[in-house]
DNA sequence: CTGTTAGCGCCTTCAT
DNA sequence: ATGAAGGCGCTAACAG
């Protein structure tokens, strides 16, 4: 009979290894963490033993000592429905965390309590507890954010999706939304349009306050005045955008809107154009805001406004690995312009959904 | 100038607490996790502190302590090129995981360093640091699995997607591939085709042993031969599944086919057919494995094969939940079976991809 | 080169 | 009811 040692059901510690091998917990320590000063002889003992007994570091222990985890946390600023997070960046958001932090051996860790909509508001218990340091913020600021303030002092690396006027120092990886729709804006009011509708989402967030502020903005510049009533804030909800398109329509002054819902559904902003008795293209011209360069949400609409936010968070989260890594510093500052593009005759074909990725 | 000791930078401990508000640390750990033996004075001037210090309990220290994390651990047995957990898989996930572990208020950490193609096949390393104990299984399972075992003897819940021969008491709440491949190759042999190719994903996993087993069980049934030319595994890349269906049709006797690639395709599988200068629905018919019963890949199919691997997985969770909270025992075996369902006449429409969830 | 010790923050005895 | 002490597994500092 064999020493059972190595199928026994216990966790082994540093100390077990020492006392197999015959040499102290410290040698072993210096061994896992290949540092000088360990005869060779000695080091393959070791090396043998961990295998053999299948000894792994015990993660918390470790955390406890150097006071920091292997962890990236994602945490959610908001709960799901005030703001869902979309399932094309969630799926764009996983393959980047398998690109930058997967390789390199991080645990990825997510809080989504908070999403839930348990811990009223105070979202980044993760860092307090820490169960990880760095962070991403996946999701948009409400206006009156407390906790990034918090985490900015705590010294944390960490980046989020939106900026935030209350808190300029902010790191945030984002997409210039107020500019996204001034543009949108000016473009129908060069077409001759004066009562332009606007579909506002996010209404109580930084990225919603953005998308009034460029609106208004363009207007002033064009010495016009600004109507509130033309100001639709919309929730992701079908019938919200439904009402608002419909309500927005009413008024047969309103000869054009911007749909900056980020719904990306053509089937909803037909519906509601139908039910005021309108229709895009003929009586109407509307500029949809997109995620994508690569697809046309609504073929009848006369241009797409493209925020390249995942380029913007992509390279926020290669900042973010650089900073944790200390060959950056924070905070991050990244804002990337958005582009308006005129819809092409001629749509090109709509993807299929398709579900495995395809491998490159 | 008041006490700054609230606007330190500096985490707390529990003894701060304790000194402050002039008790034992025992006693601020009795308030903190809610036990009897204190005063209700006490309790509140111990409660007062811990927020106006924003104390919060250290999680790598409890976790060193208790023997217990408050994470779920997700795995991937596969790397993502052999596997790709699909998008619309990853979206479902992310809605389980909210639903079932964010409103318990537990963390849910990934480890993506395997798939990623670390680690070389041990992929849970998670379970043996300790950073984690419960733990989802997203992928198929390799014939030549050797982790599960360990996993299991370990004690710890977890739950596969897919059973594993060479380890039956492996815990797994999966779909029966078998029955799947079985249905579909009767379906066509009852339609009168001899000989039927099989396009057989995961190739060297579980899941595309039982596909193999079922296609052949039901020509056995027959009293047909089985022919291996007529097997042809694929990837998850276009071209893979183009050559396939080219392949197998370039040879006129092959009447029917069965896709169980798994990719959801339509336009590959016409682009095939159409290279082999054949068309569905013509002279050739084709069963179409989806993970979905709301949706018609192919309207030329005559069958479309559904697999409930959503439902399976979502009682497999549920399951799980309850193991990790004492409510059941493990391990977990669910199987659920697939259903056939000819091809309506009419193809319902095709929901388009939204970018936010609707809010219910 | 090796061994001993102390302490990270928490919780649970045991003794008061 | 409270206070002191010890240990979870790891590593850094300090002897030998």
């Amino acid at each position: 009979m064999s020493k059972t040692e190595s199928s026994s059901k216990a966790r082994h510690t540093i100390r077990d290894i020492a006392r197999v091998t015959g040499v102290s917990p410290k040698t072993v320590s210096f061994v896992l963490n290949d540092r000088e000063g360990v005869a060779e002889q000695t080091r393959k003992r070791v090396l043998k033993a961990v295998k053999e007994m299948e000894y792994h570091p015990h993660a918390a222990a470790r955390a406890l000592r150097d006071r920091v985890t292997r962890s990236i946390g994602v945490i959610f600023p908001t709960t799901a429905d005030a703001a869902p997070l979309s399932q094309s960046l969630l799926n764009w958001l996983h393959e980047e965390f398998i690109h930058i932090f997967g390789s390199r051996g991080y645990y990825v860790t997510f809080d989504m309590a908070s999403y839930a909509g348990s811990r009223n508001g105070d979202y980044a218990r993760g860092v307090w507890e820490q169960a990880f340091g760095p962070c991403f913020l996946a999701g948009p600021l409400a206006l009156t954010d407390r906790v990034v303030p918090r985490l900015h002092e705590r010294g944390v690396p960490y980046v989020a999706v939106t900026r935030l006027d209350s808190f300029p120092q902010c790191s945030a990886a984002s997409v210039d939304y107020e500019q996204a729709a001034c543009l949108s804006t000016r473009h129908l009011l060069e077409k001759g349009h004066t009562r332009i509708g606007l579909l506002q989402a996010f209404q109580g967030y930084q990225s919603g306050l953005e998308r009034r502020r460029g609106y208004e903005r363009a207007l002033r510049e064009a010495g016009l005045p600004v109507d509130a009533s033309l100001i639709r804030p919309v929730t992701f909800d079908s019938h919200s955008i439904v009402n608002g398109v419909h309500a927005l329509l009413s008024d047969r002054a309103v000869t054009a809107l911007i749909d900056s819902s980020s719904t990306e559904d053509p089937v909803v902003l037909r519906e509601g154009a139908r039910r005021a008795g309108r229709r895009f293209g003929k009586d109407l011209e509307i500029v949809v805001w997109t995620y994508r360069y690569d697809t046309v949400v609504l073929p009848e609409a006369c241009a797409h406004m493209c925020l390249p936010l995942r380029q913007a968070s992509a390279e926020g989260l290669e900042h973010l690995a650089a900073w944790i890594e200390g060959r950056r510093e924070g905070p991050i500052q990244i804002l990337y312009q958005p582009t308006l593009l005129e819809t092409p005759r001629e749509a090109p074909f709509n993807d299929p959904l398709r579900v495995f990725h395809e491998t490159a």
